[in-house]
DNA sequence: GAAAGAT
DNA sequence: ATCTTTCAACGCCGA
DNA sequence: TCGGCG
């Protein structure tokens, strides 16, 4: 709907005055990586559909795409609509089909464009115009955006099918965000004092997309099997580099239906030739049935390799809009402007995660630190819970994550971990996984070392960051172990930073399936805690500071923080030597046994975890039990009187609250063991009979 | 749960 | 597009 | 060296 400009004091008389101009190419917008905030800059939704400039004058609209096709006829509703302005405009916009909720869908947009007029009616094809570039007598592209965004929303008002868009009232990685959300393709941020730059691909317009695509050319296709027997198995590309040399890009084989595998065939059979159309040899060439390059279609892809290839490309449409010689992947810019290094605040975006996590949808797209982690299933129950909690959810689990992050990530820095994942829940199958030898998220920490298990170097994986943290709990890590090394700061994964002590029981509660480890039970864990008070007796005695935490499942974790100057197996070998004392002074109480058989009735003092690759749940790590217990540090004073499930992912972060992290200090406070072993302060240990 | 493969 | 399949640790103990 | 073990 137009409106008559009557503030001309400030805006209509501010454009040149000039005659109608002959069509221009519309303004591009660079691409870069990372959505940013910054004063002074405008954020858009990038809508996914047909771009397209309108001349409108004499009451006729002409809507031309990048290429210069004219869309008239195709869009007749939007003409007409375009055309009853009856007024002098430019004016910059995308054509859109919207699915049924609401979306934009460029699928939508092509199936449309081979509708009959009559079914063709049902589609909702609206023209969002985010621009204006003339009015009445004035040209307004070298008016700055703001200016030219006020004459817009005062000249038009949505209409039928021609609708304004709406800034996204947001800084820029809200309005990412949101747009993640939505499914939407990215957002656009324009800079507000830019003039309009026909045909350039300026710097002040910067697109950030959720998934990249560019337009490349079909030159040949390699035969299909199967279903695909009759049309094609894959597509060859190709784009033409700035010498006007056509490049192979790779070959994309998904993203076609049956309708579309046909269509294609129909329209590459006139295009069929003997020869490749490429300068370069393409590998496994021989099958190729080769074509004109003339087709131009629309590929989503990752990245491009190393070697220029398109990786995991996937086909999104024909681009019957682009040039032969627009093609080819898009430039990425590597950095925001340098204005933009000055970004203002970086504020609560833990509560924009909380909020998105909240939402009531399944699936979402977390926007961490500037990475998009997918999160699928977030109402699958992972926990059963108990009565009062209820099934704890995926949902549940990165909440607490999230909480629980400034205090669990510097317990997980630098440490190689292993994760113990449940994707079905707790009760489906469960497997460990330390590496991730497919296509690892940018933010994820990995460091490499040789493996005795595999006689190679190995990739293990880190957790350092909230993004890392999160992923983890999206693959359903119901349990995070960590080694008692760090990769940094030196010497090395060889030099521990603590002694741990594993005390499990092995006093049964008479419910186990035969061969089952012991569950839960109070003779067991009453008697843990006494073996606990011997161990810690000890430790007094000889002066070593100890730090105490329930495992989460039946037992107890007690670490002794020590100086990184002594190797594992040494450790291990003190470890021992303790609970062998242990053994001498309480052995109805307390075993060393390694069969199972001969561990009954009494605490099974694990030293052997003392090793490079041996991990623990970390401290406040759920474990698997039904109601998500943590592995919860507590002070020795408050032994006598917790369980294990007095801790849980729904009650832990309040215990934070007020305690805070009891662990928080462990390592600033360290023994020296190199000290310890040459004092006299150890000589109770002499006590140990020696074994033959 | 993610990625690759089959149809 | 949808379904199916495969894969996801490791070091020490003691016989 | 290999199955048991956590
Ligand atoms: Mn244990
Ligand atoms: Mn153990």
């Amino acid at each position: 709907m137009l409106h008559e400009y009557k503030r001309k004091r400030n805006f209509a008389n501010k454009g040149k005055k000039a005659a109608f101009p002959k069509p221009f190419a519309p303004m591009l917008a660079k691409l870069v990586k990372t959505p940013f905030t910054k004063p002074d800059w405008i954020f858009e939704p990038k809508l996914d559909g047909i771009r397209a400039l309108s001349y409108i004058q004499n009451g006729k609209a002409n809507m031309l795409s990048r290429r210069g096709l004219n869309l008239n006829h195709r869009y007749p509703a939007i003409n007409q609509e375009l055309a009853d302005m009856d007024e002098r405009l430019i004016l910059d916009g995308e054509i859109v089909a919207l699915d049924a909720e609401g979306k934009p869908s460029f699928q939508l947009l092509q199936q449309h464009d081979e509708l009959s007029a009559t079914a063709a009616k049902k589609v909702q094809i609206i023209y969002y115009v985010f621009d204006i570039l003339y009015y009445k007598d004035r040209d307004l592209r070298g008016l700055s955006l703001n200016d030219r965004q006020n004459v817009l929303r005062h000249v038009l008002s949505s209409g039928e099918s021609v609708k304004v868009v709406e800034s996204l009232n947001c800084d820029g990685k809200q309005a990412f965000q949101i747009c993640l959300d939505k499914g939407l393709e990215g957002i656009v941020a324009k800079y507000a004092q830019g003039i309009y730059e026909p045909g350039r691909r300026s710097e002040n317009w910067l697109k950030v997309k959720v998934t990249q695509s560019a337009e490349f050319i079909i030159c040949g296709y390699n035969p299909g099997t199967g279903s695909r027997k009759s049309t094609f198995g894959s597509l060859l590309l190709g784009y033409y580099d700035n010498s006007g040399e056509l490049i192979y890009a790779g070959n994309v084989g998904t993203g076609f239906n049956a309708q579309l595998l046909a269509k294609l065939k129909k329209l590459m059979k006139p295009l069929e030739r003997k020869t490749s159309p490429f300068k370069e040899k393409v590998p496994n060439g021989r099958l190729v049935t080769w074509l004109t390059p003339e087709l131009v279609a629309e590929i989503k892809y990752a990245e491009i390799t190393q070697d220029k290839k398109l990786r995991v490309p996937v086909f999104m449409r024909l681009r019957e809009d682009i040039d032969l010689h627009q093609t080819g992947p898009t430039p990425v810019v590597k950095a925001v402007p340098a204005t933009v290094a000055q970004s203002i605040e970086e504020p609560k975006t833990d509560e924009l995660i909380r909020t998105h996590l909240l939402d009531q949808s399944e699936n979402v797209n977390l926007l961490v630190a500037g990475n998009s982690i997918k999160i699928t299933n977030l109402d699958k129950i992972l926990w059963p819970g108990n009565t009062k909690t209820g099934p704890l959810t995926k949902r549940d689990y990165l909440l607490y994550l999230l909480d629980m992050a400034p205090i669990l990530l510097p317990h997980l820095k630098d440490r190689p971990i292993t994760l113990i994942r449940y994707p079905s829940g707790l009760s489906g199958q469960r497997f460990f996984q330390k590496h991730w030898n497919q296509n690892r998220p940018s933010f994820v920490d990995t460091v490499e070392y040789y493996s005795e298990h595999n006689d190679t170097d190995e990739e293990y994986l880190i957790c350092n960051n909230l993004s890392t943290l999160l992923w983890f709990g999206q693959m359903s890590s119901l349990e995070l172990h960590t080694a008692h090394s760090r990769v940094n700061p030196e010497p090395d994964l060889n030099h521990p930073d603590f002694i741990v002590f594993d005390l499990d029981p092995y006093v049964y509660s008479g419910k186990e399936a035969k061969g089952a480890e012991p569950e839960l039970n109070s003779k067991g864990f009453a008697k843990v805690k006494k073996v606990a008070f011997w161990l810690k007796e000890v430790l007094d005695q000889i002066g070593i500071k100890s730090y105490l935490k329930t495992s989460g499942r039946t037992g107890l974790h007690i670490y002794i923080p020590i100086v990184r100057n002594v190797e594992y197996e040494r450790i291990r070998a003190v470890a021992r030597i303790l609970g062998e004392y242990l053994v001498s002074a309480h052995g109805a109480d307390i075993t060393v046994e390694w069969a199972v058989s001969k561990r009954t009735g009494k605490i099974f003092f694990d030293y052997n975890m003392n090793a490079r690759g041996k991990t623990l749940a970390c401290p406040y790590s759920p474990r698997s039990t039904a109601e998500a217990c943590v592995s919860a540090p507590i002070e020795w004073s408050e032994l006598s009187d917790i369980y294990p499930d007095d801790f849980t992912i729904t009650n832990m972060f309040e215990r934070i609250a007020e305690k805070g992290d009891l662990w928080s200090d462990i390592l600033d406070n360290k023994n020296d063991l190199h000290v310890l072993l040459s004092s006299k302060k150890m000589n109770i240990l002499n006590l140990v009979p020696k074994k033959t």
